[in-house]
DNA sequence: CGCCATATGTCGGTGACAGGTATATGTAGT
DNA sequence: ACTACATATACCTGTCACCGACATATGGCG
């Protein structure tokens, strides 16, 4: 699981949300940095719905628009659970690491960070 | 940046190693759960070094077989230490979401947990 | 001698995501 | 009235990380 369907999950977790509203959410959850494209939200939501880890909850038109909200599932909040603790694993593990490392890991003159994406 | 890749920045992160040692350490980290492949492992390798996250420490011979060593770079531990603390944000606000759907989640009858890969 | 662990690497396929486009309506600015 | 933007859905194509399989080679064990 990548991180915008993780993103997702965790934007229904609270509580359900239709298309849009998910990637004003997204962007809100992750301070501005995913911005999500609507191909990318509409294929994810087509496989959560497909893994049975979201359902649609309502269909509705709202101002001749026509709205889909979706929800979580009881499986899908398990799998946002597992998710999460696994990855806080990672992290504490990480964390561990660099911190073992930290006080005797050697300086290079020259870091030179190409692309670093983050 | 994917899972694996961060568990392979994480397998570097208090000292340097080589290709087959990240495997098993890949491992150990994730308790077992993922086992790298070598085509993950040194398409990985070569992009991490590719972005000046990694560099080779040294090469040697060691009872016969070639070993190259890579070392975490001064960019690459910067990296790392955004991206946790970056999952870290996220860990804690889906967390915090659950907890506050939690007490009043409806529950359905059918969970109906299909694929779910976690 | 065969099998396994160690150690490196390539190649083809898959699937998630990015980016662009299409469609349609309501609202706000000029 | 025209333009631009926000709301809201959906498709389609390309890219890239990852997976799985295969290839190659040495050393140790039974």
């Amino acid at each position: 699981m990548q991180e915008p369907t993780l993103l997702l999950l965790t934007a229904l977790a609270d509580a359900p949300r239709h298309g849009y509203a998910l990637i004003q959410e997204v962007a809100e959850i992750s301070a501005g940095r995913v911005r999500m494209r609507t191909g990318t939200l509409y294929g994810a939501l087509d496989r959560l719905l497909q893994q049975g880890l979201i359902e649609v909850e309502r269909e509705e038109v709202v101002d001749g628009r026509a709205r889909r909200t979706y929800a979580l599932t009881e499986g899908g909040r398990h799998v946002l659970a597992a998710e999460t603790e696994r990855l806080r694993a990672v992290v504490a593990e990480a964390e561990r690491r660099m911190a073992a490392a930290g006080p005797n890991a050697r300086q290079k003159k020259n870091p030179r960070v190409r692309g670093a994406f983050a």
